[in-house]
DNA sequence: CAAAGTTCCGGTAACGTTTCCAGTAACGTT
DNA sequence: AACGTTACTGGAAACGTTACCGGAACTTTG
C-alpha cells in the first residue's frame, strides 16, 4: 500500500493524495473526503522513511537519560514518552552511562538520528557550559536549572536546587538537629550536587550557624554507594543526629546502614531524602523528602521543546515548585 | 554530506562507496581503505531514511512495555536497550497502559514503524493466545512462559512462575507458617498471576495441606493497590502469619499496611516478595524474595529475537533459573 | 591462444514521499 | 470580451541510498 495505490484507486494524482494526507489547504473538501475514505478502509499509513527522506528531517525528538534509570527518572521518562507519543513526533530514548559525556552522545545521536530536538535528563550543567556549543538543535535540560547557562537553544526545566536543599536542612534544624550529615555527589563534577550543597550552607547560615564540610559525604546516586557512604559517615561522626540524602534512593541505602549500625530511624538518626518518589511514603518509617514535580517537569520540558522547534521560541528557564513532604523518618529532639 | 560527496572526493562511483560502506565482498581492500578514510575524516553517517526506504525495512526492533515502569522492568528495559544499541539495530521502546491491548498496540507499531521484531515485556499470555496470529514478524515474550503457546514466530523467555511461586510458599511453610495470605493480580486475566497462584497451591499440596482461596487477595502490581489489598486481607483474616506478594513493589505496600495495622514484620507477619529488585535487600527488614534473573532475561530475549530475525531460527521457550533470596522479613514460628 | 571464469567497478533504476511549477476551469472585474 | 484572480489538480524532479546489470581488466583453464 503506497500513495500511488491510493492515487490509482481514487483517480487523483499522487500529489493530490499527498496534499490530502497532510491536509494542505489547496485541496477541496470533497476530494479530501474521498481520499480519506479510501485511506481509512485500507488502513494506509504513509511510509515514514520516504517522508523523512524527502523533507530532510526526522520529525522526532530524542531523550537522553544519564545514569541509571532510578524510579524518579523512570516516571519522568515514561511521562515524556506518552506526551510525545500523543503528538505526531516520534521519540527515541537513549540511556547513557553515569560517567559518559552527554554532549558527545548528543552529537552522535544528532548525526545518526537527526532528531529535531533533545531533552536531557540527568545531564550535568558543567559539561554543557564547556561543550554544548556544538549542538545546534533546540534542547531542554530537565531536572536541572542554572543561572549561569546561556545558550540560544538550551532551555532548563526544574526546581531551584539551592532553595530546595535549604528547605530540607531548615526542616531538620527546626526539629532541633544541628549535627547533620549530608550525602551527595561529587561537587566538583555534579552541578546539582554543588547547588544542593550550597542550599545546605544557606540553611545553616540563615540561623547563624555554619555547615561543617566534614559532615558532607560524597557518594553516587545509588543504593549501594549511599549505603557504604553512610557507614563511613557514621563511623567518622559519632554525634550526627540527622542525615540528608540528595535522593530518595540514597536514603533507602542510608536507612539500611543506620540500621546495621544498631541505630534507629528516627529515634537515633533522622533521615531526609530528595525527589519525592512514591515508594518513600510507603516505607517504614515513611520518608521525609523534598518532592520534585516529576509529571510537571515532563510536561513543561516537552511543551518547551516543541515550542522551541515549531515556533522558534527563545530559550528560557522554567522554575517549578518543590514541596517539603513530612515523614516519620524525621524526629524532633 | 552524502554518499555522492564521498564518491566525488574519492573518485569512485556512488555504488562503490555504498558497497564499501556495507563491506560488500566486491570491493578491493585498498579502495575500501581509501573510502573509509574519507568517510571517517568527514564523520559521514549514511542516511538511515534513504537506506531503509530502499531496502524496505527499518533495521530496528520494538520493545513494548505493558504497565507502569517499575524497578524490575526498568532494569530489563535498560539492559535490552544497551544490548540492542551495541548491534546495528535501532530500538523503539513503547510504554502502553496496564489495561491496553498489547497485540493491538503491536499491530499499530508494525504499520507505523515496521520493526523487524518485537519484544514484549509484561504482556499477558491469554491475549496472545487469542489474537497474536495477526502479527507476522518475530516476537519474544519476556518474563512470561507458557507451555500452551505455540506460534511459529513467538518465543518466550522467563522463569517457571509455577515452581518459583511454589518455592516461595514452601519456604514460608518450612518456617512454620500455614495461614498464608497471597497478593496477586486478577487470575482470570493475568496468566502470570494464575501461574503463580497454582504454584502456591502446589506448595500446599506437597505437604498434604491445601491452599484456601479466600486467603488470596486480588490487586494490581503497584504500591497503592497492594497497600489497600493488604489492609483488606488483614481485616478479613485475623489468623494470617505470613503474606506472599507477587512482586517486590507490592511487598513494600504490604509492609506499610502491616505496620499501620499495628503489626510488625517479621515478628507478627512474615513477608515475601517476588522479582528480586536491588532495593529489597536494603529495606529494613530486608525482603525475602524470589529473584528473577533480570539481566539474563534481557540477554536471552535480545539474542533470541536477533537469531529469529537473522537466521530464521524457529521459536522456542527459554526457561531461566530463579533463586530464593532469604531475608529478614521472614521469621520462624 | 582462445574461452571461460574471476574480480572489481560504474551506470542507473528503483524505494515512497513531498514540493515546485504549470496548467485548467470557474468566477469576478473592468 | 478580455483579463486577472482564485481554487484546485497533475506532472515531475528531487531526497540518499541500494541492487541489479553490464563491462573492463585480469587470471585461470583446456
Amino acid at each position: 500500500m503506497t500513495i500511488k495505490d491510493i492515487a490509482k484507486e481514487s483517480g487523483f494524482a499522487v500529489s493530490t493524495v499527498s496534499r490530502a494526507l497532510n491536509n494542505h489547504p489547496d485541496v477541496s473538501r470533497e476530494t479530501k473526503e474521498k481520499i480519506n475514505a479510501i485511506i481509512s478502509t485500507h488502513k494506509f499509513v504513509p511510509n515514514n522513511n520516504a517522508r523523512q527522506l524527502k523533507q530532510q528531517s526526522s520529525k522526532s525528538v530524542a531523550v537522553i537519560v544519564k545514569g541509571t534509570l532510578n524510579t524518579f527518572f523512570s516516571i519522568i521518562v515514561e511521562h515524556m514518552q506518552s506526551l510525545i507519543a500523543a503528538t505526531d513526533y516520534g521519540v527515541q530514548v537513549h540511556y547513557i552511562d553515569e560517567d559518559a559525556d552527554e554532549v558527545l552522545a548528543a552529537e552522535r545521536i544528532c548525526r545518526e538520528l537527526k532528531p529535531l530536538g533533545i531533552i536531557f535528563l540527568g545531564g550535568n550543567i558543567s559539561t554543557f557550559q564547556k561543550r554544548f556549543s556544538s549542538i545546534e538543535i533546540p534542547c531542554v535540560l530537565a531536572t536541572t536549572t542554572s543561572a549561569e547557562l546561556h545558550f540560544e537553544n538550551l532551555s532548563c526545566v526544574g526546581i531551584n536546587d539551592v532553595s530546595a536543599a535549604c528547605r530540607a536542612i531548615a526542616y531538620l534544624l527546626q526539629n532541633g538537629h544541628s549535627k547533620i550529615g549530608v550525602l551527595g555527589g561529587n561537587r566538583q563534577v555534579s552541578y546539582i550536587s554543588a547547588s544542593r550543597y550550597s542550599g545546605c550552607q544557606n540553611a545553616f547560615d540563615n540561623c547563624g550557624k555554619s555547615f561543617d564540610e566534614s559532615y558532607y559525604q560524597k557518594c553516587n546516586y545509588n543504593l549501594g554507594s549511599a549505603y557504604r557512604a553512610t557507614k563511613r559517615l557514621l563511623e567518622r561522626k559519632k554525634d550526627i543526629t540527622a542525615i540528608f540524602c540528595m535522593s530518595d534512593v540514597m536514603a533507602v541505602g542510608a536507612m539500611r546502614a543506620i540500621h546495621e549500625a544498631g541505630l534507629c530511624v528516627p529515634k537515633d538518626i533522622s533521615l531526609m531524602g530528595f525527589d519525592g518518589i512514591e515508594l518513600g511514603t510507603y516505607l517504614v518509617p515513611s520518608l521525609a523528602t523534598i518532592k520534585q514535580p516529576a509529571e510537571e517537569i515532563a510536561d513543561k520540558s516537552v511543551e518547551l521543546l516543541l515550542l522551541h522547534i515549531e515556533k522558534h521560541t527563545p530559550a528560557k528557564t522554567i522554575l517549578l515548585d518543590d514541596a517539603l513532604i513530612e515523614g516519620e523518618s524525621v524526629g524532633r529532639i
